[in-house]
DNA sequence: CGGTAGGCACACAGATCGGTGTACATAACA
DNA sequence: TGTTATGTACACCGATCTGTGTGCCTACCG
């Protein structure tokens, strides 16, 4: 018999709970942003009471950095480690956003919860700068003078997109992505022209 | 005898309510975000009661609205209307924050508010179109072959450096800056070089 | 002098917030 | 069988939020 299912009145037993709240939070957290959900409709939307969420969070603080963690294999990883791409196709797969933005929740996360010291704050942190990092490291896997600078400059490019995309409430990122395109030609010294080949500036 | 200082009592008669209303605004919206802010300890910082304040503004929505309308002059006109400067100059100008980064409070909002049809939201849209055109003003006026490109462009790069200086509390002006003066460079035909000319796309 | 407008102090309403306390029910394991 | 996790339902706490109602007070103007 099932022993991850309800039981007549409601019981979901079985490691399920800790999961509906995250996927609630997901949905909610981006939908209304983080301060406007209240725990009481989270706990109603994950289907769990609010004894049982504070039992797994210690706190919304707690909540909140969880669901930030959550990102991570479907941004950084699905971008960055395809094989069928080259390098600099690589660095720009990561302007294609999908039209359903998600409308990156770390910029979000930054500015509702304000405070640099908040655990969802500091995952933020370290977030932007690991996705400048891996940037960083396929710039340098294309070849580039200064892997670093270009990784710095993409990973601005793409929070600049997110961030316009969500004030003009309109798609940035083939804005940035044409950006990206130019900053990439001229970073790389031997340019393997995908397109449109240019030459490098000389020294 | 002044006629708009207070009274024995604690008055300040004379046109300075909303004034002070508006100037608490500023410090404390930015200093702790909008939704952080409750009218009390705002009214408590204008030294205006409670009562007076919704005297003058008919809501929270309404204040925060006039709040952001108050950022024209020190952001728009003081960059843009320089003479002293290249058109190309002063698009580079506007990547010049002052250290005590006023960190664009118009994202901030936006993400605060989280309503597009919420008056702040209305007018930070507005407000970043507006940014873009007259980037995009002066780059018609530099000589650019595709001003609206390079006006959206440079706007990208502002929010950009804006919201990651936010997440990662390190300013990311200077990058964005430096890629700037590359699509400057870049989309000057005949680029009057300041430091390091380099030769245009050839068609 | 008296009227009026603008402002103050303060209490309060109604809602929502994050978080708990309590008593009860079910499933797994002994 | 009984014990122990795990979870539910629901009331509740104190704090805080936006926004009002009320009464008084004082500066200005005629």
């Amino acid at each position: 018999m099932a022993e991850l299912e309800k039981g007549p009145t409601g019981r979901r037993r079985g490691r399920g709970a800790r999961e509906r709240i995250l996927g609630a939070s997901q949905q909610l957290f981006r939908e209304q942003g983080i301060n406007r959900t209240g725990m009481d409709q989270l706990c109603a939307a994950a289907q769990v009471s609010k004894r049982t969420a504070y039992q797994h969070f210690t706190g919304k603080d707690e909540l909140v950095a969880e669901y930030l963690r959550r990102f991570d294999p479907s941004v950084l990883s699905d971008v960055f480690d395809r094989t069928d791409l080259t390098p600099r196709e690589r660095l720009l797969a990561a302007f294609d956003v999908p039209p359903n933005a998600p409308l990156c929740p770390f910029i979000a996360a930054a500015v509702e919860l304000h405070d640099p010291e908040h655990p969802g704050s500091r995952y933020a942190r370290e977030y932007k700068m690991a996705v400048a990092a891996r940037l960083a490291d396929t710039a340098r896997e294309a070849g580039a003078t200064d892997p670093e600078q270009l990784g710095e400059q993409l990973a601005l490019l793409i929070d600049g997109a997110a961030a316009r995309t969500r004030v003009l409430d309109a798609d940035a990122f083939p804005t940035a992505a044409a950006i990206a395109a130019v900053l990439i030609d001229n970073a790389i010294p031997a340019a393997v022209g995908d397109d449109h080949p240019r030459e490098a500036v000389s020294s």
